[in-house]
DNA sequence: GTCTATAACAAGATAGAC
DNA sequence: GTCTATCTTGTTATAGAC
């Protein structure tokens, strides 16, 4: 019967959803090694037995994970609009990718545990899928640079200090916010935070003559 | 006798170097929860059971770890001299971040994931030694930026930009050097990254008006 | 101080009832 | 699809010989 089957295909993805979310958190949390999938079923709200109906192993919810978690982040670096000025341009992305890293402190977490013990479940996205767009944009900076639009920087340092200034305050909030003498980030605080990473990457520490 | 326990104590110090030697090396690469006793014995050459004798548990291992590389990070920050002009402090500063960075990336990645979850073993670090330490620094920024040295800047979100744009190099090094489409960071590659870095830290992106 | 052997426990994964 | 019970393995930590 077509319903009995959508209604089953429905049970699926709820479920699927639920166990991916929890595990998610907890790994972004306590890394995937730091994490039983007792924790996750408890989450999740059943029992282990059922979280390894869904997903055989912890390697293969893991991966689950962390695929979905890499699509959104795919996703951010097309924010670059092509056709602004490259001040604003980059400015946006700067901003939208703080927001991200606000709104999904878990996703910034789980990559960076990735890359940390080496990326070896994300090469293939690196090349396959990062690398590509990412070369359609360092032309677009070198460009920029060439008519004179932006001082002549190497794309890909600029992007390397993007990434890692606006990952760095979903990454190490505790210390960020301990820093800051706050006890939590707080939207307005992550707005505050672009705004410094723009203004430093846009015009650096020094005062400008005349 | 006073020659035996001085044998005693020289045998001491060396097979707990080796096994935090060991330790570091494997929780910088899989974390504390990933990395098993045996692992670091085998690493450091020895039993599973000699490394219990010196370390009564894993934890307490993982504590020294941390504590060893918390005592050289603070000791970075040191660096930055007072007496220099801001931009060839500050430049300095940045280099010597990354060498380090280079010299030893096993530190730097222990830090990083103790920080992504949550630091609870590094509280007392941070408000006691770090803190203390990071506000002279901050004050010295501070009397740039209102004698005209430096445009003014919220000085710990340069830090913050300074620290995550560097220690990039170090936790990530894998995945920059695919993007940069060599096999391995070498020192040369670093010095390239040191360079770019201070350049948008000192000068940002937009083009000298003259 | 260092080892082998082993106790004690935790975790991943599966079988089979419902 | 979901659960409880259980198998199996791997890990921490200790005991005791050397």
């Amino acid at each position: 019967m077509a319903a009995a089957q959508a209604a089953k295909a429905r049970i699926r993805q709820a479920a699927e959803g639920r166990i991916l979310h929890a595990a998610a958190e907890l790994f972004a949390d306590t890394g995937s090694a730091g994490t039983t999938v007792g924790q996750v079923a408890a989450r999740a709200g059943m029992s282990a037995a059922t979280v390894h109906y869904y997903f055989r192993s912890k390697a293969i919810l893991y991966e689950a994970v962390l695929s979905d978690v890499l699509r959104r982040w795919l996703h951010e670096i097309e924010q670059i609009d092509e056709r602004q000025p490259p001040e604003d341009a980059i400015a946006a992305y700067v901003r939208a990718k703080m927001h991200v890293s606000y709104a999904h402190p878990a996703a910034s977490r789980i990559v960076a545990q990735e890359m940390l013990r080496g990326g070896s479940r994300m090469r293939r996205f690196l090349s396959v899928d990062l690398l590509p767009l990412l070369d359609r944009k360092l032309r677009l900076i070198e460009g920029w640079s060439r008519s004179g639009l932006l001082r002549p920087v190497d794309g890909r340092h600029l992007f390397f200090l993007i990434w890692a200034g606006t990952e760095f305050y979903a990454n190490f909030s505790v210390e960020a916010a301990a820093v800051l003498g706050v006890s939590e980030l707080t939207e307005a605080e992550m707005r505050r935070a672009a705004d410094s990473v723009v203004d430093l990457v846009l015009n650096g520490l020094q005062p400008r003559p005349g």
